[in-house]
DNA sequence: CGTGTGACGCGGG
DNA sequence: CCCCGCGCCACAC
C-alpha cells in the first residue's frame, strides 16, 4: 500500500457521525486534487478491511454516487440515521454538513 | 502493451 | 435538473 492510500483512509476516518466529505475533498487533503477516483476505488475495494465510514464520502454536487440497487439506499439510509438531511433531488446541502 | 472501466469533477447546453 | 464531453488514473483483461 502507498502513500496515498494510507492518507486517504486516515482522512475518512476523521470525518465525524453527522457530516460528509467528497471524494475530491478526500484526495486534496491526500495530497492529490486530481485523485478522487482513485479515492472512488479505495472505497468501494477497501472499506471493510479498514473500517471506513465509506457512506459519508459523496460527491462534489452533494450527491450520493451509488446506483439504486447498487448501495444508493443503504447509503442515504445510514446517513439520515446520523442525522443528514435530503432535499428531494436527494442533495445535501454541503455548506452544512462539510467536514 | 493497447483498451475498457468507473462510488470523480468541471464546464456547457 | 438531465445529459455529454473531456481530463484524470489505477486496474483488470
Amino acid at each position: 500500500m502507498n502513500d496515498f492510500t494510507r492518507s486517504v483512509i486516515e482522512q475518512i476516518r476523521k470525518v465525524p457521525k453527522g457530516k460528509v466529505s467528497t471524494y475530491g475533498r478526500i484526495a486534496e487533503l491526500s495530497g492529490n486534487p486530481r485523485a478522487a477516483r482513485q479515492v472512488s476505488r479505495i472505497l468501494s475495494s477497501m472499506s471493510r478491511k479498514y473500517n471506513l465510514p465509506w457512506h459519508r464520502i459523496i460527491n462534489s454536487q452533494g450527491r450520493i454516487s451509488l446506483k439504486p440497487g447498487g448501495g444508493y439506499e443503504e447509503q442515504r439510509a445510514i446517513l439520515e440515521a446520523e442525522g443528514i438531511e435530503f432535499d428531494l433531488y436527494g442533495t445535501v446541502d454541503l455548506k452544512r454538513y462539510i467536514y
